[in-house]
DNA sequence: TGACCTTATGCGCATATGCGCATAAGGTAG
DNA sequence: CTACCTTATGCGCATATGCGCATAAGGTCA
């Protein structure tokens, strides 16, 4: 792999890389939502909620759409929850190793 | 999901969300390496790769050990290239979408 | 038209990240 | 011991990120 295609994959990981993005991906995962419902949802400012948006659509995580007054926002490749697996998978191998460890000594 | 898994999550995907790291991760992958050999590999900075190094090893993506004047570093979680395949298909589906709408106009 | 709802964005600020340099720390070999 | 190799880290600096506030922009409805 070189440094061009690495940077690539790691904008995409990077534009997920946040918690409140983690979140929204999530509950795009069960149905198209508004900023407004997903800002309802999460309790988080309007305003950061849209910027959290406008960085995942960036990257072609998710897309957008207008239905009336209402944006609609969609997610168009769900293979991100197989990232969000492998960051469970991570946790729990580290949580693993740390009983194993502790076990040990 | 709530926000503490979401913020779990997002600390892994950071983790990775580099681009010298996916390099380190990629490399890793064919085997473990010291820090000069990845140094040397990908041209960057010693103290810098080593910096890299910690920061996976404390999301627990990788291990050291210890051989000689060597530190060796493993890949603990290959999963992590499952993540890499998913950024790679956002990419692909977002350019198809451009050339969809290239032909729409 | 005006009142109202939803979403995007400019601004300023605080904090986080990434980097190279120099150097410390850990280890080997003669 | 000294000379040397490998790796980690403190420091300072530049840039990036994340946030809330206020407000602009886009749209509905009476």
């Amino acid at each position: 792999m070189n440094y061009r295609q690495a940077k690539t994959r790691a904008e995409i990981l990077k534009a997920m890389a946040h918690p409140v993005r983690v979140l929204i991906a999530d509950t795009l995962t069960r149905g198209d939502q508004c900023v407004r419902e997903l800002n309802r949802l999460a309790r988080i400012n309007q305003s950061n909620v849209s910027r959290h948006l406008a960085v995942l659509k960036k990257a072609g995580i998710i897309s957008d759409r207008r239905i009336g007054m209402k944006v609609l926002y969609h997610l168009e490749t769900p293979c991100i929850l197989r990232a969000f697996d492998c960051a469970a998978e991570v946790v729990q191998a580290d949580a693993r190793r740390r009983s194993q460890y502790l076990k040990a000594v």
